[in-house]
DNA sequence: GCCATAAACGGACCATGGTCCACTTATATT
DNA sequence: AATATAAGTGGACCATGGTCCGTTTATGGC
């Protein structure tokens, strides 16, 4: 086995070359540029091909699929939001009690949706793999370890899915648009979720 | 307006005609049966119509969507559900204890899905509407009054939607599949966060 | 039984996500 | 600079969900 192999490998040299990288730049910027003036509806994959003057294959080539395209799309913000909960200031990041962490963290990550809840639904995969995807990885463990950190006694991963559940772009979407729930309603709805959990 | 209108009339008069009753069986035999030898992937539209020897915009005109025909397959097995949890014996119907009922309520939902996970998951409806089905506002309601009756003083309607979240098919099949959790530990993380809500 | 009419039908057609592969090109090595 | 090679590219092609509309047919009233 040589150590060619690119799997997880994260961020370790520049196994992409330049024009490779160029043309991901090209096609991001096009498919954002296609979201903010025609909708996420809009973002189809010929489209996209089509304004960042590249061939379809390539679209597909560097990210997979349109659910990746537009998870790359969020890339930037989900990158952010670990910085803000893992090493920024309380009550998010470290310092603060861990359930008003955790608190902080489902506020957090419902305001998100309210910002970019369409492109977030846009990302969602198929069902096969909607919870294998690497992002969420990320949360679960942190609302694990913040729940262990709580003092909560319980089966720690499968609370941790439960709880994530309820703040799933496509659920808070729901409840907002088609349901005329506000953000507040559903901050303090996890607020309460959580001190019921952690009592 | 007129009578006419073939909205959510539940159950009243014979509004389809007699050769559409026919295709409709023929329809859904022929798509259980392509679930039950050749798997759910099986059932695209084309081989559905082709094996039940109808033309394609039918089984669009039936069902709507491969959503609309999955959750026709299983819309038996839903009704029979709401029956036992609203008129069957305790705990899962009236007369227990609300909290064991909702216990048993999500009890049943886990084996539903262990059972006929697959489907469920193919029933899943684009982002854009997955909460706003039908059949899901019934599991509300249901949770939602079992909360009350249980004395839980919250924002219900968000509480029940997010334990309700816990639940879903393709979150649950997640955990069963991909992450090896057993049964018995989803059943038993569920009455744990009911009796943490609930207490 | 016959007719009018609304319902149902079927399959051609469209849009879009995704695959494939013959061809091109950046880059490391010498 | 020449070369080898792995990476990248483009667009034809495929599969499938979904739409449309001209034709057929069940059915209720006469």
């Amino acid at each position: 086995m040589t150590s060619k192999t690119r799997l997880p490998q994260i961020g370790i040299g520049p196994p992409e070359r330049g024009d490779a990288a160029r043309n991901r730049r090209l096609l991001l910027d096009a498919a954002a540029c296609l979201v903010a003036e025609r909708g996420v509806d809009a973002v189809t994959m010929d489209a996209v091909a089509a304004a960042a003057g590249v061939g379809k294959g390539t679209v597909f080539r560097r990210f997979g699929s349109r659910s990746g395209l537009m998870q790359s799309l969020l890339d930037h913000t989900e990158k952010e939001m670990q910085q803000r909960f893992m090493f920024g200031p309380p009550p998010l990041g470290p310092g603060a009690d861990p359930v008003d962490r955790l608190i902080a963290f489902g506020h957090a990550r419902i305001a998100m949706v309210e910002v970019q809840g369409e492109v977030q639904r846009a990302a969602e995969t198929s069902p096969e793999v909607r919870f294998a995807v690497p992002a969420r990885a990320v949360s679960i463990t942190h609302v694990m370890s913040l729940l262990r950190a709580a003092g909560v006694d319980a089966d720690l991963e499968v609370l941790a899915c439960s709880l994530l559940a309820s703040l799933e772009a496509t659920l808070v979407l729901h409840q907002m648009r088609d349901l005329g729930v506000s953000i507040e309603r559903l901050q303090a709805a996890w607020e309460d979720l959580i001190r019921r959990v952690a009592r």
